[in-house]
DNA sequence: ACGGTGATGTCACAAGATGACATCGTCCTC
DNA sequence: GAGGACGATGTCATCTTGTGACATCACCGT
């Protein structure tokens, strides 16, 4: 301990990494995605174009890095409760939405908008969310929930989750999206609740 | 209408979309996606790299020509059934299940282990999924029903049919994809039912 | 100082993707 | 049935993505 620095992190500029991140935001909503260079964004962070490729996997990986953190809150999340599967999932991403979302709504909103814009990067969040399904099914067999169970909490987890966060997205919107969540999940349960005969109560 | 052929379509070679199609995914399953060069898929169905991307998006895209035929049949079957907006989904895939991939098990499995074995694939299978589930709960919509309950009852609608496609691949099983859509519908009905007993209701 | 270590820059290159232009069948018209 | 319009295809050039190989350079401990 010589003094300083933390070791194994950033050497010659400091966190090149968010500098990146936040390069390619900027160019992103600048000029778009596919008008925007790898080269450009190292250039705008200082760095170069091989260093770029060193810290992400590629060009739309600069804007998905939180997704990380993400998945870890709501594995734990999944673990510690404990209720029916179904309710397992939305409590986790309820505590998703407190401890990563809450008072951030204009970053996420920034980044969602460069999100829509581009096909691309749409794939790529979809993917993100597929490798989250993944996880919390994986963490929900953990704790003995049935394979079939565990994917249908999951992905149904996961449908009010969006549904919820598209709102809260949504412009002229002051509810919290904890608060969404569960009133969204309300409409989930009524949604798929017995075939009916044909009362067609009407949704609008 | 001088006499015999079509106009419009294939000139040179008999219908070069198909034999590229053929051609890439032999070339997938025989090499790998990623060994797989857009030359190589051209040069196997006699034609030149250029035309590929005249025909096709990427080089992915070669894979998925069958999506277009399966949203429209989807789209017409939510259009003319008369039930609740979750059963209506569940039908219309099952008709899907009947009139597209009914007697196709073999074909389908070949496809999904090409797709399995890459990301880049999945990666565009979920933004396919993703479009169909825009223009189902479109299509919702148009017969009247509320903006989320068309986007929950699709997303949970799809959710079904994924699974039951699943297990549909899976090996070692012979029942009907129309089967195991019912199925999976029931479960998915039990999973998302009431919150159940010992109240735990108390997260806010 | 000195060498090791790890992060970064430089160079080269295959493959993806696209625009511009040349070609060449096919069909239409006279 | 010759000639031109048209559309599909081939050719060429170019940019970008992504990666391997190797040189550098700052910082570390000794």
């Amino acid at each position: 301990m010589t003094s300083d620095t933390i070791v194994g992190m950033a050497r010659w500029q400091p966190d090149a990494r968010g500098r990146l991140e936040a390069a390619a935001l900027e160019l992103f909503r600048e000029r778009g995605f596919e008008q925007t260079t790898v080269t450009d964004i190292a250039a705008r962070a200082g760095l170069d174009k091989r260093t770029f490729y060193r810290l992400f996997g590629d060009k739309r990986e600069a804007l998905f890095s939180g997704g990380k953190l993400l998945e870890e809150v709501v594995i734990k999340a999944v673990a510690e409760t404990e209720a029916t599967p179904f309710e397992t999932v939305i409590a986790a991403f309820r505590r998703v939405a407190d401890e990563i979302f809450a008072g951030r709504l204009d970053m996420v909103r920034v980044r969602q908008s460069v999100i829509e814009a581009n096909p691309e990067l749409q794939e790529r969040e979809l993917r993100k969310m597929g490798s989250l399904a993944a996880a919390v099914a994986a963490a929900l067999r953990d704790k003995g929930v049935g394979e079939t169970t565990a994917t249908l909490a999951t992905e149904s987890g996961i449908t009010v989750f969006r549904v919820a966060f598209a709102r809260w997205v949504a412009a002229g919107n002051d509810a919290s999206l904890t608060d969404l969540i569960i009133e969204v999940a309300a409409e989930l349960r009524a949604v798929t609740s017995a075939p009916e005969p044909h009362s067609d109560l009407g949704q609008s």
